[in-house]
DNA sequence: TTATTAAATCGTATATTTGCGATATAAGAT
DNA sequence: ATCTTATATCGCAAATATACGATTTAATAA
């Protein structure tokens, strides 16, 4: 693209569009689930269940962190991370809050 | 990347991976919202409201449409869109069902 | 029929994402 | 001090997404 307009959107736009983002990519919904599912948080352990390189795990939980949907701190020679629920609940709760809100006012669609 | 592994992981966390993109850019947010709000689906009124060309504005409204966010058909010389709340639900509903679900047994993050 | 209007599609440039191997870092083990 | 183990980061290649102008398509208006 020549010229990237995010920044013409609305900061709420930008936020919910970032939040979906970090989950939009199958790798991170399954490193959303393991978390989730542990009650350690494991680390390794998802490298050794993703069909993917070490690397590229430890590149997507960045992703995770850096949208704020996970946790993380270093753990002797280990990382440890698990969901930051918070955050999670937020955006859920602004998803559904922005659209369910709106269905109710108009719940007949005309297409 | 080499090969696009996306194949390697399950149905269900392909879907919601494809859900969560079809709403990862604030332009179609954005859109969204307009359908939302308006009780007619507009078409050209969107292409007016977002700071995009029409032709980016298309291609977007053709991504929510593939992604089954949205509706649309042809009505006369224009197109109308609305968004649809079926599929809006079951992945909303997905989503919460995964994670709140998960949450109940594991309300104690560690980090 | 021709012009107008609305929207979709095509072609293309650029930006971003995805993925991996190689390397760096850092803590614990020997 | 050196080795091992776990993880992060770098550099690069390939794929995908974003954006736009130009063109096409299709329906109504003149």
């Amino acid at each position: 693209m020549a010229i990237h307009k995010k920044e013409e959107f609305t900061q709420k736009e930008q936020e919910l569009a970032a939040f979906a983002k970090a989950m939009a990519h199958p790798a991170r919904i399954a490193i959303l689930k393991v978390l989730a599912q542990r009650n350690e948080c494991i680390c390794g352990e998802i490298v050794k269940i993703l069909p993917l390189a070490q690397s590229t795990v430890s590149q997507h939980l960045k992703e995770l962190k850096n949208a704020g949907l996970i946790n993380g701190n270093v753990d002797g020679p280990r990382s440890c991370y698990c969901i930051n629920w918070k955050s999670f609940e937020k955006f859920m709760g602004e998803f559904s809050f922005l659209f369910n809100k709106l269905k109710v006012q108009n719940e007949k669609s005309c297409c």
